[in-house]
DNA sequence: TGAAATGTTGGGGCG
DNA sequence: ACGCCCCAACATTTC
């Protein structure tokens, strides 16, 4: 035996379908997960992804277990962390699928030169993605910046492989491994009543979710309804693949669009942030980067809390700092406000979000950011701004979401639900609109108009 | 993956 | 019976 082969798992937090791990056993196996949140940059993990990565990596390291062998845990800068292991023990090679944040992929770049020049054996593997975004270009040669003809062009050619056999393991290692309550991941805010982080929580919402996938369409715009797959933050993880959700759902559904596209989505997101790696800073369409954004913090704020008086907007901030989540729909919505209706930069809705959300991913993050203020490839045109009142109304008719989320609500009636200062009886406790959307919407299209 | 403004149509009330 | 007006209801255009 030429020596041990090391497999980094990334966002790949899984034993199943897992290319890195699969060829690395064709030889001795060392699993290992590095901590290195400094070397992430600007954008490291918020509280709430901390969290999920604590209980995330507490399941992977019992499956480790069953298989016989042990994740070992470092924390520090990656490539100490590899040359420390490659003084400790023989290495033969380093396997890991690949992540694409922009100073991540730069930083391997430099690991995996350095390391092959000492002669260990550097794989990397298509582990989280169903396309290699470099491999996908359009007919002038150049990276697809509309959604609809990438969308076709991933429906037309997919082919993709079918989830790779488990893999065995034979050798078990005694190499040291730090404790995940030393990475000291964990804040005030606990989701354990609403998430169940790890592969048996990935599939077990996977398995909800089968069972009523062919409801998707109709389902998926009210935020009242799980309708949606919550699959989010599991994906992000990796504790589940994109490969084994595709598979299992292409031939199985009626319609099997739907929710596919969102899965595509996620593709388009990542594909868009490897060819535009300067977007998580920077606004796509240049030019908005000198837009008057409102730079005061008290309509911030008043976002952050849940307080801005309009139901809808509240009731979605609320159930994203209580859960770590919030639907869909209700992104749009709150994103919309804040842009277009506040005039906030969307790199603060970004950052919040950010730090906020469980299922925080750097390419849906910017690419869905980009989208709602208009800036970004394939982007929403600025004159789209989202009405709250009407947009509670469609997807929340009988204000059951709102009233969830927002206690001081509960006896206003449906017919107010959504536009609760307009109600003959005035409300206490909640706060007035903090802006008048009609006027709002119009400073916006305003500025908007004569400038981009 | 919008919403508001504007235009058109058609039925009913009424002189 | 007829024309006029009003206004929903729907369609189209515009932001």
């Amino acid at each position: 035996m030429r020596g041990w082969n090391i497999v980094w798992h990334y966002h790949d937090l899984r034993i199943e379908d897992n290319p890195a791990l699969v060829e690395a056993a064709s030889g001795h196996v060392l699993p290992l997960f590095i901590y290195c949140p400094k070397e992430e940059g600007k954008w490291s993990q918020g509280t709430a992804s901390n969290w999920w990565l604590h209980h995330s990596l507490q399941e992977l390291s019992k499956e480790y277990q069953k298989l016989g062998t042990k994740l070992v845990i470092r924390s520090g800068s990656a490539f100490k962390v590899l040359e420390q292991l490659i003084s400790e023990i023989p290495i033969a090679g380093v396997y890991w699928n690949q992540r694409y944040e922009p100073t991540l992929r730069k930083r391997d770049r430099k690991i995996a030169a350095i390391l092959k020049a000492r002669d260990i054996d550097i794989c990397c593997f298509e582990g989280n993605y169903l396309i290699t975004p470099s491999e996908i270009l359009n007919k002038t040669g150049k990276p697809y910046s509309v959604f609809t003809p990438f969308s076709k062009t991933l429906l037309k050619g997919c082919s993709w492989r079918s989830p790779l056999p488990t893999a065995q393991i034979n050798h078990r290692h005694r190499v040291r491994s730090e404790k995940i309550e030393d990475l000291k991941l964990l804040s005030k805010r606990q989701f354990s009543d609403q998430w169940t982080p790890g592969r048996k929580g990935a599939l077990k919402n996977f398995e909800i979710f089968r069972k009523k996938v062919d409801e998707y369409s109709k389902q998926r715009e009210i935020p009242s309804v799980y309708g949606t797959s919550r699959l989010s933050p599991h994906l992000h993880f990796g504790e589940i693949s994109p490969h084994e959700i595709w598979k299992e759902l292409e031939h199985k559904t009626k319609d099997r669009s739907p929710f596919l596209l969102q899965l595509i989505w996620r593709e388009f997101g990542n594909y868009f942030l490897f060819h535009s790696p300067q977007a998580t800073d920077h606004s796509w369409k240049r030019t908005f980067d000198e837009f008057p954004w409102n730079k005061s913090k008290q309509n911030l704020h008043a976002w952050q809390k849940g307080m801005t008086g309009y139901p809808i907007i509240d009731a979605g901030m609320r159930e994203l700092w209580q859960t770590g989540w919030m639907h869909n729909r209700v992104r749009m919505i709150v994103g919309s406000f804040l842009v277009k209706d506040l005039l906030v930069h969307w790199i603060e809705g970004a950052k919040w979000f950010w730090k906020t959300l469980v299922d925080a991913d750097l390419a849906n993050n910017t690419l869905g950011w980009q989208w709602v203020a208009g800036c970004g490839p394939d982007a929403a045109p600025y004159f789209r701004v989202f009405n709250p009142v009407l947009q509670g109304k469609k997807f929340d008719p009988k204000g059951t979401y709102v009233r969830h989320w927002i206690p001081e609500l509960t006896d206003v009636p449906d017919k107010w639900i959504h536009n609760p200062w307009e109600a003959p009886k005035i409300i206490s406790d909640y706060p007035p609109p903090i802006v008048d959307h009609a006027e709002a919407r119009q400073k916006a299209l305003n500025f908007y108009k004569n400038k981009y």
